[in-house]
DNA sequence: TTAGGGTTAG
């Protein structure tokens, strides 16, 4: 399974150092293509701490309001005034201790206990001792004396275990050891701050106690620190510390509000200890396909990781690639980039809704709602972004997210806490860009597993040009690497942004190469032709003329109307969305032109019909390529003007001017299949020959062998389909042939070349099959022509279209198997069934004389199309056939009465 | 790194 997860918003919360996403989709996302399916779509704001009794952060006991020995604090610094024990201006010590570091699950809590020097001997009497000792009935006892007793003071930090894991996993890594030592010196700071006259602090290790001991020292100078391991059992002061942290972790676990959890998970998770059978059953039974684990658990710690190996699988799939974009030590070359594509559309949204399906506790826990598209921080650009997920053992730690058209880029700590890095303000200074957005742009290249060199990423964009997927991970990459800043400007950056935009702009989503555009433009001026080039063909694949427009105006501007590439574009951007007299106006105006400006001209204008007009400029062209030729020939040929067609080819070879391609070939053989020239086709033939384009290129020949056969010379067909050596066949080469003994009546020969085909291993296609159904149909192979049509639904699984069942339905027609047809007509699903069904059931009714089918198929068609003569000649001719004359002639006047068209025949014979 | 013409179908 693929997840694809959308961020549209963070809190930054006030003063938290870590913000929290609140509005982002998620999607998951088949490994099937088109069928993806949009999980959920969520918003969300966490909670700072699952802990409901502490808040996160250093807490501070205190002082209770006995008016012994109460003071107004002196005030520190920015700290807020609080009443401190008069003793706290005596020198102090203080211990400080851990709780919770080896755990998978729960909060670490850091814990520090002070008081006057000259109450260090009270203390000893206190049997403290090291709280891993006592019994959790004593520790409690004990806690709750230490807390009455005013000459003691104390405060805790706890460490919400997605911090840890968040921390530890983000990309500056901050390992356990780290956070231990903030966490001590946040209390020493907090103690200090309050007014307490520290000048010995007593710590148990974690790491190198020397070398802990001089970073405390370094950070408090005028506090003298000894850090010693098992400081817990030497210093009475430490051990109470270890008390106070061990109690707090305690009742934070008892107290932990598992906001996963409405009924189904329960609390009976043993120590905490990754060796514990009860924790490690609670973490198999509590583990999420998606989010992975509860917030309670510490996703970080490697003895999570076997957990997650049936939970959604998260691809990234890319080659590590060298410096240089060449391959690795396993040969492989070539990237593969998963497929995180953006597949919503609102009715999938509704549907997913509707169904009640995708809402789970852990979405419910977040306070996840429904949300709508735009960005809430009022980016003008605001809108999806991209995001990826990244994987690292196998664990879903982090998502990268570059919100791709307002340049948002943030990494999500598992549970959707925000480890992030600082922004960089001068790569975002973008208008339109909401404050949130703007404070998350970030992750440097080293993030990622692409290559940092414009060069490079423009060399992979080339090799998966047609990769969505591809194209969006590198736009990603460019807005949150900070590429702008190293390389805006370069050529390289320049060929980069270029090749982006062709990618998009011959891909299913061009709009994000206008996105991209206005994106790039914030930063810089330097485009070249082959920017605007792209946009203007982004704008065709748009199907739309006012980007072309737009960017019309811009080349204007910006002095391109001199540049042949951009000028040509935009003359095929205005023909293409049938602008034509814009087109004309670009290609007045040019001042220079060459073949291909005609030609794009000249073809536009054939495409909309303007024929006598492009042959006029064809005419007019000052040096005709055999691309213009072809295309006009191309034009005469699918206008059905193939006298046109072929005199224009003669004039080519007879001229000599111009020599004919293989695809000028093309172009000409159905001009001569219409006119069923033999002669011209055996012209053609040696033409052909000759050139070796019959024996270069299979569609010639498969062009060829099909006009052969509508020249009505099946044998020459045939023969000439032998010849074509086995390796150069391919499947429409097969088609052609079985199509041409189709038309010939000769189906006994079209199967058998059918299964010739199969045996030698090509897989018809649908087009195979309407050429075989019709063979059967014109060669009176009824059960064959069935049989077919099982195996094309059953062994090639092959949708069944609208004009198979015409061919089928003509076949049963024929054969007189009425009953059948109109069975087979009445099984069409009616959103493809169509009038020429009916209307071709009406023939086999007229043909085999049968009037009350034909009465019934009558009104069908007549339901469908009234203006069509032919079936109202039909019935009459049926009702005539059994002499019901009257009735034929009701149906004649009908048609009068109707206005019904009828084609009058022709031959060209 | 930019363009224009392109096989089979009741």
């Amino acid at each position: 399974m693929f997840l694809t997860v959308f961020v549209l918003d963070v809190d930054l919360g006030s003063g938290s150092e870590f913000p929290v996403i609140t509005r982002f989709v998620m999607f998951e996302k088949t490994s099937e293509p088109g069928k993806s399916l949009l999980c959920e779509a969520i918003i969300g704001k966490l909670p700072t701490s699952s802990f409901p009794t502490q808040e996160r952060g250093a807490t501070v006991r205190k002082e209770k309001e006995t008016g012994k020995g109460k003071k107004k604090k002196k005030k520190m610094g920015s700290e807020r005034e609080a009443a401190i024990p008069e003793w706290a201006s005596e020198p102090c010590i203080m211990g400080i201790d851990e709780a919770g570091r080896g755990p998978v699950l729960g909060p670490m809590v850091y814990g520090c206990l002070y008081c006057a020097r000259s109450y260090q001997n009270t203390l000893s009497s206190l049997n403290f001792a090291d709280s891993k000792t006592l019994k959790e009935e004593k520790r409690e006892e004990l806690f709750e004396n230490l807390k009455a007793d005013e000459s003691i003071g104390w405060a805790v930090d706890v460490i919400d275990p997605r911090e840890l894991s968040a921390k530890m996993l983000k990309k500056r890594k901050i390992n356990l050891n780290e956070i231990s030592h903030d966490s001590a010196m946040g209390l020493v700071t907090k103690v200090l701050n309050m007014g307490v006259l520290l000048t010995e602090v007593y710590v148990d290790t974690v790491g190198d106690a020397e070398k802990y001991r001089a970073k405390l020292s370094d950070r408090f100078p005028a506090v003298k620190f000894v850090v010693a391991k098992k400081a817990d059992s030497l210093y009475p002061v430490v051990s109470g510390a270890s008390i106070v942290a061990k109690v707090t972790r305690d009742r934070a676990l008892r107290e932990w509000v598992l906001e996963e959890t409405a009924e189904n998970l329960h609390k009976d998770f043993g120590s905490g200890y990754p060796g514990d059978p009860n924790t490690k059953a609670w973490l198999e039974h509590h583990k999420h396909f998606v989010f992975g684990f509860p917030s309670l658990v510490r996703f970080s710690w490697g003895t999570c990781t076997p957990y997650f190996k049936d939970i959604a699988e998260v691809l990234w799939e890319s080659d590590e690639m060298d410096e240089d974009g060449s391959s690795t030590a396993n040969g492989k070359r070539q990237m593969k980039l998963s497929s995180f594509g953006v597949t919503t559309s609102k009715r999938k949204i509704e549907e997913i809704e509707s169904s009640g399906k995708g809402r789970c506790k852990f979405f419910l826990a977040r306070k996840l709602e429904q949300m709508d598209k735009r960005c809430p921080g009022g980016c003008k650009q605001g809108g999806w972004s991209n995001a990826l997920l990244l994987a690292v053992g196998g664990t879903i730690v982090a998502v990268m997210v570059a919100i791709t058209r307002s340049t948002c880029c943030v990494t999500v700590g598992f549970n959707f806490q925000v480890t992030y890095e600082a922004m960089n303000s001068n790569v975002l200074k973008g208008e339109g860009v909401c404050e949130v957005c703007k404070r998350f742009l970030r992750f440097s290249s080293s993030s990622s597993s692409l290559p940092s060199h414009p060069r490079h990423l423009a060399s992979l964009l080339l090799k998966n040009p047609a990769s969505h997927s591809a194209t969006q991970q590198i736009h990603s990459h460019i807005l949150s690497s900070g590429l702008f800043l190293c390389h805006n400007f370069t050529s390289a950056f320049l060929l980069l942004i270029n090749t982006l935009l062709r990618c998009y702009s011959s891909g299913d989503f061009p709009h994000e190469a206008f996105a991209f555009y206005r994106h790039v433009r914030q930063y810089s001026h330097s485009f070249d032709s082959f920017t605007y080039f792209f946009l203007l063909h982004a704008s065709i694949a748009l199907n739309s003329v006012i980007p072309g427009a737009q960017i019309h105006a811009l080349t204007h501007k910006l002095g391109f109307h001199f540049h042949v590439y951009v000028q040509t574009a935009l003359v095929n951007m205005y023909v293409a969305c049938g602008s034509l007299v814009l087109a004309l106006n670009v290609f007045d105006e040019m001042p220079h032109r060459n073949s291909v400006t005609w030609n794009v001209m000249i073809t536009g204008l054939a495409k909309w019909g303007e024929l006598k007009l492009a042959r006029s400029m064809f005419d007019q062209m000052p040096e005709p390529t055999v691309v213009s030729c072809t295309a006009i020939i191309d034009v005469y040929s699918r206008m059905n003007q193939p006298q046109e067609a072929v005199a224009l080819f003669r004039r080519m070879v007879v001229e000599d001017l111009i020599v004919p391609t293989g695809i000028t070939l093309l172009a000409i053989f159905p001009a001569v299949s219409v006119l069923g020239d033999l002669k011209i086709c055996q012209s053609l033939h040696a033409y052909g020959e000759k050139k070796g384009f019959n024996a270069s290129d299979i569609r010639v020949a498969n062009s060829l062998l099909d006009s052969y056969a509508k020249c009505g010379c099946i044998e020459s067909a045939s023969r000439f389909f032998e010849e074509i050596p086995a390796q150069r066949k391919n499947l429409v080469s097969w088609t052609s042939i079985i199509s041409g003994f189709a038309m010939h009546g000769m189906g006994k020969e079209a199967v058998e070349n059918f299964v010739s085909m199969e045996k030698v291993g090509f897989k018809p296609n649908r087009v195979t099959f309407l050429s075989i159904f019709n063979a059967c149909s014109h060669g009176g192979l009824i059960d064959e022509g069935l049989n077919f049509f099982g195996k094309m639904i059953d062994e090639y699984e092959i949708a069944v279209d609208i004009k198979h069942y015409g061919c089928l339905i003509d076949m049963l027609g024929r054969a007189g198997r009425l009953e059948e047809a109109e069975k087979m007509a009445l099984e069409i699903p009616c959103n493809i069934v169509n009038v020429v069904i009916w209307r071709t059931l009406l023939g086999a009714c007229s043909f085999h004389g049968n009037v009350e089918m034909g009465e019934r198929v009558t009104k069908k068609v007549l339901e469908m199309e009234r203006g069509y003569g032919g079936d109202y000649v039909l019935m009459s001719n049926i009702l005539a056939g059994v002499g019901r004359y009257s009735d034929a002639e009701r149906m004649r006047s009908l048609l009068d009465e109707r206005n019904a068209f009828k084609l009058p025949g022709h031959s060209l014979v």
